[in-house]
DNA sequence: CTGATATCTTACCCGCAAGTAAGTTATTCG
DNA sequence: CGAATAACTTACTTGCGGGTAAGATATCAG
């Protein structure tokens, strides 16, 4: 069940009439907001911009949002949702560390396509008031912690090798982050495409596999690769 | 021999004097203002405080530079060039196409950790001019086309498996430009270490493997992380 | 139908930052 | 030394964008 977000009207039929529906408009808000914080940036988006995409005025979104920092900000919590509710799912559902790596992989990969979640990676948090960005922190310190949970239960379950979870983390974050910076959703590359090469390129890495007899096999461990893809 | 730049004493110094030196001068304004660029933004980083950093006055940098945006241009001009060096020793001095890739990760790693390698991948495009903008994205492409090809070079030699070189390129470029981001010069992670594991993480992946051949066993020693730190 | 209220607009204020004009001070070279 | 000019400052203009005041208009409950 997608969020109705998602399937919903174009959000600028939202304010064609002044029936009384403040739920749907401030959603309307949001999403356009958040487009044109994609598009532009937020700096560069002005009140007047986020309005006119909305054929209304400027004022009018005052009564919806108390200031731009706060649409903002609605943006990341938004944002920061998705992903919370794709690492709940993960841990309830896999099996072996490496596993749940690679289910995050591929799941987090698709929600870097969608507008929300391309906010919280790919917005500036110095755009944020103090007391925001602790908030703002704290959601991405909690999906760094999580995804490091997962490939430390893989070292302890021998599924992944040994290394420094940290640094693991942030590899794994870093090239999944950076696709919403060059993905583009009318280009060549479908979000599935994009997000079935990582979690096989980063999992088993890029030298090929050779056919030379493995001097530690079953020794150590007998986790199969390629759980899914 | 290390960029004269990076040694050079505090650029604050260099208008302690009116003494006649626009060479130094002006690449001490540059110096200065990637810092700012890199703490606070580009946006967000005025020309007054440029200056005040400097001990001079806003109109003073105008003597140096027409205007903003061309110290901005100039950064990511002097980032490209550290970054087209890398490429060129690289291609010159290594092996199979696996190889260049490590080396190019372990040596890129180290770039952006510094001011103006930082600059290229983690300064916002949208801050410049359509016209720089086209020069700017000249040189990334520059960039993701070579490591491109090491990839194919690699692919066609067998050391790397078959997969989609674009891609891998780009989940490469991700985790290393993700760097720049989260990266803290004085953090508890040494440019070294961090260099290191994402070279062994990104070639070789994160599931526990069965152990082959030294197939990597010369290659930290011919990547050369001098010349950049 | 009618007042009460939510919704939205026109017209404005204010502060900030890029850039400039014009004058002042130091350096350098003949 | 003493012009010529480079280097720098003070004081200003300009435009833009966030936010608000106050009024106009539609919706809805009774």
């Amino acid at each position: 069940m997608p969020p109705l977000s998602i399937v919903s009207p174009p959000h600028w039929k939202a304010f064609s009439s002044r029936r009384r529906d403040p739920a749907t408009k401030r959603e309307a808000v949001l999403q356009t907001a958040a487009e044109l914080f994609l598009e532009k940036s937020y700096t560069r988006t002005s009140m007047n911009d986020v309005a006119e995409r909305l054929n209304i005025t400027k004022p009018a979104l005052y009564h919806y949002f108390q200031n731009k920092e706060e649409i903002l900000l609605e943006c990341y919590r938004w944002g920061s949702r998705l992903i919370g509710e794709i690492l709940n799912e993960i841990s309830a559902h896999c099996g072996s560390g490496l596993e749940k790596v690679e289910a995050f992989i591929y799941a987090y990969a698709n929600v870097m396509t969608v507008n929300f979640g391309r906010c919280v990676m790919r917005l500036d948090e110095g755009d944020l008031s103090p007391t925001a960005l602790v908030e703002v922190r704290g959601y991405k310190r909690k999906i760094d912690r999580r995804l490091r949970a997962f490939v430390q239960e893989g070292i302890a379950d021998g599924s992944i090798g040994a290394c420094d979870p940290k640094l693991a983390a942030f590899a794994i974050a870093g090239a999944l982050n950076w696709i919403c910076i060059w993905y583009e959703p009318e280009g060549p590359l479908s979000p599935e495409q994009i997000a079935a090469q990582f979690a096989h390129t980063l999992t088993q890495g890029l030298a090929a596999r050779h056919r030379r007899g493995a001097l530690w096999a079953g020794v150590r461990n007998n986790s199969k690769p390629g759980g899914l893809s």
